[in-house]
DNA sequence: TTATTATTTTTGGCTAACCAAAAAATTAAT
DNA sequence: ATTAATTTTTTGGTTAGCCAAAAATAATAA
């Protein structure tokens, strides 16, 4: 097997498992991986006989311990370089995921240390995504994205993944500054637009804007 | 074909013929690429196809004019991500190639212009090799390593591609300062040993040495 | 529990990129 | 101009990764 293939399975695997090593079916990863189920058959096969996974047959596939060390090592390089992209070279973080797609299988670990360096070692992404250290170690957050904010909970706005005008006028219009506490009041369940209390005020958001809000429970 | 495959035989191309289209031969490209003969021929066939190279048979390749525009875009990618990587990251330039072999495949004009802009938009790379711009433009330099010197001619000495601090103390030992101006007093048959004139002192220097100065044509 | 639906696996087949060995063509040497 | 050496091409075969369609299995609903 080639190892970009192995890369993409198990980091495929290792985003459906949620980290925590759930079991994942066929179906499944032949969406994400844009093939049909009867490919991904014969790949979990051989990477049940490389020791990556764990595949039983009609039931599903899991990561082994070094398939999991692996996947991190993958999600690691991935999020180094969507950040350097991002703040280093200034592309939007719309733009990064498409190319670190590309550049995280370029496997040169003096490489993603040098950029992991540069970045000041950073333990999460713009997104606020954890990025995993050498050793694969993640560092729970308690960043979330407003859009996954739970009711009655009360948040700090930490940041922003959409850095257009539009975006900031949107946020300065419901006088929602960095830094600002809140707290959830409501959450439509038709729609899913969040109503919440900032500086006293109630303000009401669409989800696209609580998708791109980035927030820490508190 | 797929396009990393593409990449790689019009960049050897390109190498072999010097940049001026020269016909190249099958096995001159096998043994750069790692493949016998006969996986070539099957290749340059195909390159014909797609009207990239013309091949013809038991002669020879060249790159038609938009083989040539793809391989200097490729060179191009190759030189910017070196530079980058030495001058930005702090790699050896002894390090930089093989990185840039894999980082040379990502396509992304976007990308590409960044890195550029970032490093002053540069027409040359460290090593003296001049960097082709957007258009596949190269800017003639008279920058040569010293190993190339002729006979009689006069140099400037404008920088090394190694640093080691080893070399860098037989640097001074021979007096070898950059911005010297020097004379190629004689080139040894045997072993390509260059003696030079440097400061009014006579200097013999290795091969090896001589492969590591780059020095401007006076 | 049987029928229906969905998922998974098997089977047969395809293409890209490679190799080994034989055959053909070219080039060099006597 | 023949022979010898080299290079090129052809032929047959391999592996990785994919798909389509059929068969087997599992899950769901009636």
């Amino acid at each position: 097997m080639q190892s970009e293939t192995i890369e993409n399975y198990l980091k495929t695997i290792y985003h459906l498992s949620a980290g925590n090593s759930t079991i994942v079916n066929n179906k499944q990863l032949a969406d994400k991986l844009k093939v049909i189920p009867a490919t991904v058959t014969e790949a979990v096969k051989k990477l049940h006989e490389l020791k990556l996974v764990i595949y039983e047959k009609s039931y599903g596939t899991r990561l082994t311990s070094s398939g999991s060390k692996m996947a991190l090592n993958i999600v690691r390089r991935h999020r180094i370089w969507e950040t350097y992209l991002a703040n280093e070279l200034g592309f939007g973080w719309d733009e990064v995921h498409e190319i670190a797609e590309e550049l995280e299988h370029i496997k040169n670990d003096k490489l993603i240390k040098k950029l992991s360096e540069k970045l000041g070692n950073p333990s999460f992404d713009p997104h606020g995504d954890p990025i995993p250290d050498e050793k694969g170690k993640i560092q729970k957050s308690n960043f979330i994205k407003l859009s996954e904010a739970k009711l009655k909970n009360s948040y700090k706005i930490m940041g922003v993944t959409d850095h257009s005008t539009a975006f900031l006028k949107y946020l300065e219009k419901h006088q929602l500054i960095i830094g600002a506490s809140i707290n959830i009041k409501t959450i439509e369940e038709f729609d899913n637009s969040i109503t919440l209390i900032c500086q006293k005020k109630e303000v009401s958001i669409s989800p696209k804007a609580a998708e791109s809000i980035i927030a820490e429970t508190l």
